[in-house]
RNA sequence: GGGCUCAUAGCUCAGUUGGUUAGAGCGUUGCGUUGACAUCGCAAAGGUCAGUGGUUCAAGUCCACUUGGGCCCACCA
């Protein structure tokens, strides 16, 4: 018998405890070869500069839950961590803390930062990991991988030359996003689109035959006039028609521009007529290709004016700006200033306004990789839950745009590219070897003066090979056969462009085959007033403090049990108290069945005994309710309802099997029957709620009498629809209502009840007098109704009332006291309510439409229920009349 | 401009294919609890399911429109 459970559960005290034991004991790993069936997640990698948020508490409780329940259904169950290099923000941290000490990464040159940034990485990389595991992630740590690794920046590569021979991978000049202050592109998609109240300027450009005559044009960033090459208007604008083809002065660098014609112009925005700056627009960017316009890059990489500016040269973009303005403002070149709306681009690290900017970049060409892409989702082979995701997903793949994947920094993974100088002096365009490793020589003219690209790779060119790339891809090896694909991927909505359809392409080229199987996008977590949760706006509920305060247990399942299928989740820390009062609930539950338990009781096995013994109406029912918790939470987690699946559990638990059944059963709990169910159950009941719940569910576990190894190695119950018929539910719901009603005075009935009805009630002193008098009359009431007698009836004590009804024994203390008028006025109300409905019903079962096109059993159910009803009603009087 | 999503109790939200009396947690009120649990129990109050129209024997659920939030995408100079 193990020690008496405190009366309060303390999670600080078994977290660790636990969390240790199964590391320990190896019980996350997942080993090969078995012969069980895979059951693989690859994790979203955090990145190593992440601190545990809400989000991740979210995403990998999922994850676990998943991992944890498949685990028990007999999967070899792998979950596949690791760590994300994250480019950018890494390197900005690392550049943040030179800052304090007055160098900037220049200082060192690139050699010294890098090992600057392994240097952070080794000293803070794996504090994501420890709070991964204060969560209880069941990850296979001994696998953890990391895409700046040796092996997986071999896979990088290897994507990187594979789609190159494929010439799926091209180098150009092109306008992109740039950040001025990480120095480097972005994608697209890296740039986040804020909308944000600007101006629009209106700038005055002289004709050069007729300088008193202008064309106006409107812009929103005008110190990109000095870059100007072109004015545009629509060929079918009869305002300008007679303008195109002739030259205008640009003011301030006194440059001659032609007007063009192009239709891409909208003669609505503006004044018709758009300035074109190739080098900095990219739909002036196409125009000056079409057109063969010059391009004018006025900027340099760190947002400043440069030489081609003029005078301008040197002043910060915004500034020059203000005094472009200003200048021609005194020329009178300034028409007017407009307040204008617009979405403007800033950098998603550090966010900065992004410039659109002209340069050298690598690209991926998609719309190849796209079109398979496509089409496992479209036929089903992928499946994203909830399902809306499909047309979004849909939506962007077939409107993808090339992929700029070269980034300015430093830490990354090196393009796998050399240039052969010699090559290059006589053709720029040549002298480009694409190699994992650096050339001894140019294969073209013997040189060795080569020298690798300086460019590093987008962060998610490795994330999209993270389901083959953590298996060591390209290398074939059993690992990769077993777990790819692998079943479910577990991410948040703001990913699915970045990652999630990435890596669907890579897995269909490099794999041949897809990632996974199912996409299941949770919701995003907001604070109370459904604003993000950002250090910035310091509304951050920090999971590791709910942790300390409440429990891992608690957290997770409060987390759960508010995520409505990708709905987005707001919170605020009260949650957390029903995940806390629920753990405690368990702890008091166990504790009293432990305290109550002989354990010689409990070692005969449950089917036999089921085949031996008369049932208790009681344990039949807890059984029963049991089972069908059981089947729901299978189904459940199949569809990936996973607070549905949390709150049948809750419910079941506490209301069922706290509420009636250990209420119920204390009468005769030293029963063996009583005793050998209560522990079933419980036991059995541990194990649903561990994936929800791992510790918690652990500590009771190893204090049963009976228990051996850990319950993480303990098999998810089979379901037993044979041990219950429906008819013994039934009749258990049926002495509930009996219950109910005479603990409310509720005239409510249903017949049928075979087995000895015991009702004890306990009450007060003072509800004493009120309640016995209509009490009694209420009781013989009933039993006239029913074909319930009453055999025996007395008054064991001052405050309790007992009756034997026929063979149920049943036990209830009766609280509150009852107003036997309200009572009445209520039955009547009652009356009333079932009367219509009975006329809806009568009406519904004449007509004909519904006799026709109802199945036949929907037609029976109606027709039964119409009889109840009408039972109902009949009791429902008689009793009234008692009542009164 | 295109797409998605939400509106249900005082608050935060469930409600799976239309089908008995629309649920939960918290909050409020009343009663209770000295042997599992005050992190508790029993009950009560509180809902024209945003509005209008439609389909249906039957609509919180399906359709259309309206109102008001939130999100995403797009080359809005």
């Amino acid at each position: 018998m193990p020690e008496e459970l405190s009366k309060q559960y303390d999670p600080r005290e078994t977290e660790e405890k636990w969390y240790k034991i199964w590391e320990d004991s190896n019980l996350f790993s997942a080993k090969i070869p078995s012969q069980k069936k895979p059951y693989c997640i690859v994790i979203p990698p955090p990145n190593v500069t992440g601190i545990l948020h809400m989000g991740h508490a979210l995403n990998n409780t999922i994850q676990d839950i998943l991992i944890r329940y498949h685990r028990m259904k007999g999967f070899n169950s792998l979950w596949m961590p690791g760590t994300d290099h994250a480019g950018i923000a890494t390197q900005n941290v690392v550049e943040r803390s030179l800052a304090k000490e007055g160098l900037k990464r220049q200082d060192l040159g690139v050699d010294k930062f890098i090992s600057k940034v392994w240097e952070w990485k080794e000293r803070n990389g794996s504090t994501i990991i420890a709070q991964l595991k204060k969560l209880g992630a069941s990850c296979d740590w001994s696998r953890t991988r990391f895409t700046m690794d040796a092996a997986y920046s071999e896979s990088v590569a290897e994507a990187f030359i594979w789609l190159y021979k494929r010439k799926l991978i091209y180098q150009g000049y092109y306008i992109i996003n740039w950040c001025p202050r990480c120095q480097t592109a972005l994608s697209d998609e890296e740039a986040s689109h804020v909308e944000l109240q600007g101006s629009l300027y209106y700038l005055k450009y002289p004709l050069k035959d007729n300088p008193d005559k202008f064309i106006s044009v409107a812009t929103t960033r005008p110190e990109t006039m000095l870059g100007d090459t072109a004015v545009a208007v629509n060929p079918k604008d009869i305002r300008y028609k007679e303008y195109v083809g002739k030259i205008l002065i640009l003011p301030l660098v006194n440059r001659q521009i032609k007007i063009i014609a192009d239709s891409t112009v909208d003669t609505q925005f503006g004044t018709g007529a758009v300035k074109v700056t190739p080098a900095h627009d990219p739909n002036d960017y196409r125009m000056g290709k079409k057109h063969n316009l010059e391009f004018i890059n006025v900027m340099s990489p760190d947002g400043k004016m440069n030489a081609l500016a003029g005078k301008f040269s040197g002043l910060d973009r915004f500034k020059a700006r203000e005094v472009v303005l200003e200048e021609l403002r005194t020329i009178g070149l300034l028409e007017k200033i407009q307040e204008h709306k617009l979405s403007v681009g800033h950098c998603y690290r550090c966010h900065t306004i992004v410039e659109p900017y002209l340069s050298k970049q690598w690209f991926v060409k998609m719309r190849p990789l796209a079109k398979p892409a496509i089409k496992v989702v479209k036929n089903g082979k992928i499946k994203f839950y909830p399902q809306r995701w499909t047309k979004v997903y849909l939506n962007w793949m077939e409107n993808i745009q090339d992929w700029c994947i070269s980034r300015q920094i430093w830490w990354g993974h090196r393009i796998p590219v050399y240039y052969c100088k010699n090559c290059q002096s006589k053709n720029p365009d040549k002298g480009i070897i694409v190699s994992k490793t650096k050339p001894e020589k140019c294969p073209k003219c013997a040189s060795t003066d080569i020298s690798q690209e300086k460019d590093v790779l987008d962060t998610w060119f490795s994330s999209w090979l993270w389901p083959f790339a953590t298996f060591y891809w390209p290398k074939e090896n059993a690992d990769l056969k077993y777990f790819y694909p692998t079943a479910a991927l577990v991410t948040a909505p703001e990913i699915i462009f970045f990652w999630v359809a990435r890596m669907i392409m890579s897995g269909l080229e490099f794999r041949k085959n897809i990632p996974f199987k199912d996409v299941y996008i949770h919701g995003t977590v907001r604070d109370i007033e459904g604003k993000k949760m950002s250090k910035s706006l310091g509304n951050v509920i920090d999971p590791l403090e709910v942790i300390a305060e409440y429990g891992t247990d608690a957290l997770r399942f409060s987390l759960i049990s508010i995520t409505t299928q990708g709905q987005d989740v707001y919170l605020s820390k009260e949650r957390f108290e029903q995940g806390r009062n629920f753990a405690n609930k368990i702890w008091n539950a166990s504790r009293f069945i432990l305290m109550n338990l002989k354990p010689e009781n409990i070692n005969a096995d449950l089917c036999v005994f089921f085949k031996n013994e008369k049932m208790d109406i009681l344990n039949r029912w807890i059984i029963s309710r049991f089972y069908s918790t059981l089947k729901k939470t299978d189904e459940d987690l199949a569809a990936y309802r996973f607070n549905e699946a949390a709150n049948g559990l809750y419910s079941f638990f506490w209301h069922e099997f706290c509420d009636w059944y250990l209420e119920l059963i204390k009468p005769q709990i030293g029963e063996k029957q009583t005793q050998l169910i209560m522990y079933k159950i419980l036991e059995k009941y541990l194990r649903l709620i561990h994936p929800f719940m791992p510790f918690i569910s652990e500590e009771i576990w190893q204090r049963l009498p009976g228990a051996k190894d850990s319950i993480m190695q303990q098999k998810w119950p089979h379901l037993q629809p044979d041990l219950i018929s429906d008819d013994d539910e039934k009749q258990m719901q049926v002495a509930f209502d009996i219950i109910n009603t005479v603990r409310n005075m509720r005239a409510e009935m249903e017949v049928g009840l075979n087995n000895r009805i015991e009702i004890k009630l306990t009450f007060s002193d003072r509800s004493r007098e009120k309640i016995i008098a209509p009490l009694i009359n209420y009781i013989k009431n009933l039993a006239k109704v029913e074909t319930l007698k009453i055999t025996e009836k007395y008054l064991p004590q001052e405050n309790e009332f007992a009756c034997v009804l026929k063979d149920m024994h049943i036990v209830m203390p009766l609280k509150g006291i009852v107003n036997v008028a309200e009572q009445i006025k209520k039955n009547q109300l009652k009356i009333d309510r079932l009367e219509s409905e009975i006329k809806n019903k009568e009406t519904m079962l004449a007509n004909k439409n519904f006799l026709g096109r109802a199945p036949k059993e929907i037609i029976d159910t109606e027709k039964a229920k119409l009889k109840d009803m009408r039972e109902q009603v009949t009791k429902l009087e008689v009793i009234k009349n008692g009542l009164r």
